[in-house]
DNA sequence: CGTCCCGTTGATCCCTATCAAATGTAGTGG
DNA sequence: CCACTACATTTGATAGGGATCAACGGGACG
């Protein structure tokens, strides 16, 4: 054994769910564990896809650039979560670039491992499609709201989305449980971080969220689902709009 | 053989590539066909998923309807591809609604078989996988693109995707093979029809494409992709600014 | 040949991007 | 421990890309 992983770490992980304990101990003499700090990468898009991953510990950011350099964050990587599985639907490279947000720590396999995780157990085969056909009902979400949503219900969601993923109960409410910036929200939702920040000012204003330097907290979850699904906010939009001066 | 299907016509599908003879005439001995007219629809969103099916011939339009009944399309299905195997990542029931825009001809099998045919093969799994997969970087692309491009980039995108997935060479330039709205572009854009005639109608002037009702043909290819890529249109958006009367 | 359904086009409005600038906050090195 | 710096956030002002509202025109099909 060249490394001292327990079996547990990966017998709870959805990817090994069901795999039978003698696989588990080939997939574990094969793994390479791997610490990050915040803002390492794990791998660049546009990278050979040269290994797959689990995260352990810790949250990861994944991105897309596009041609003209703006960002688009694809996800976030919670505990548990396999990525970088390019490989295993026959794509050469990485199509984002995946980095760490706060200390993390994750297993790599080599991507010519995969084939044999796939051959060698079907259980592996199922996991794998069903963890795939998750991150696709996933997106197509995400497509609905960006085609027919307004701003302030898309943000909602993505908060709510995220402290379902990964929130943390404090006493002041549910808090997200990594650092996150108006920034980040802004390139998950497909506006800028001064529509984030307006919103999230608004909605600190009604007591709705306690936010912070890369912080928020929901208060009020119930009046936020309902901003999710479409109620018109306490947002003053006319503070903008001005009454055109009557020519006499 | 309660069918007279030959294995030719599955053989060939990438669901069924490498996948072994004998096993097959057990998927074909299975298949259910079923004919369609247009507007037909194979199953409806939210109904319990007891079959998954490959797409023989024609074309099938999948959309999600929203809780204020908004409509996106979330895909067009082309000969030979899979569609509606909702049961293999594990939901009960379909996401989407799925209806046939022209007569078209599919093949069905029961939900339950899906589970034997991935034990029975791992081939077959590994193309379920890929897919899906596919499937996946589509939707993230069109997530970016909503994103961060604008309406005219998307459109011109999509229609480019679409000549590029499923075109016929005419002696007038590239058609859409299939009936199309500009109300379907608009959901697939995330728009609206008004948006989609103007800027059709734009590119018309220009003799980029060649419309009709339900009918788009891309003469000008080369000058669509410049317009995906970002370039600025011709189109004339001053047309609506009025400038406003000098008072005195 | 009338009736849908699809497409076109004008006019107006407003949500939100963009531009601009100040304030706040963690981290760092002297 | 504090000044310095880099990064995050806030907030105001403005403008414009598209949605929306409204009406008409035209082709297909019964």
């Amino acid at each position: 054994m060249t490394h001292s992983i327990p079996r547990s770490v990966v017998k709870n992980l959805d990817l090994f769910r069901a795999v039978p304990d003698k696989d588990l101990d080939t997939v574990l003499s094969l793994a390479r564990p791997m610490r990050l700090n915040t803002g390492d990468t794990v791998f660049q898009q546009g990278e050979p896809a040269s290994q797959f991953f689990v995260l352990l510990h810790g949250h990861l950011k994944v991105v897309q650039t596009t041609a003209d350099g703006e960002q688009v964050v694809v996800r976030y990587v919670i505990p548990g979560e396999v990525f970088g599985i390019a490989k295993a639907m026959q794509r050469p490279a990485y199509p984002a670039t995946c980095l760490a947000v706060e200390e993390s720590v994750v297993l790599g396999w080599p991507s010519s491992e995969w084939d044999r995780f796939m051959t060698g157990n079907l259980q592996f085969a199922a996991n794998a499609l069903q963890a795939v056909g998750q991150r696709l009902q996933d997106a197509h979400s995400r497509i609905k709201e960006l085609s027919t949503e307004e701003v302030e219900q898309r943000v909602a969601r993505c908060i709510l989305r995220l402290i379902d993923a990964s929130g943390e109960k404090t006493d002041e409410g549910i808090a997200v449980n990594f650092p996150i910036t108006r920034q980040d929200i802004a390139e998950m939702t497909g506006t800028t971080l001064h529509t984030v920040s307006r919103l999230l000012s608004a909605w600190k204003d009604q007591g709705l969220v306690i936010t912070g330097r890369k912080r928020v907290i929901v208060c009020k979850v119930d009046d936020l689902i309902r901003l999710a699904e479409g109620a018109v906010s306490g947002v003053d939009r006319s503070a903008a709009r001005k009454k055109p001066v009557e020519p006499f």
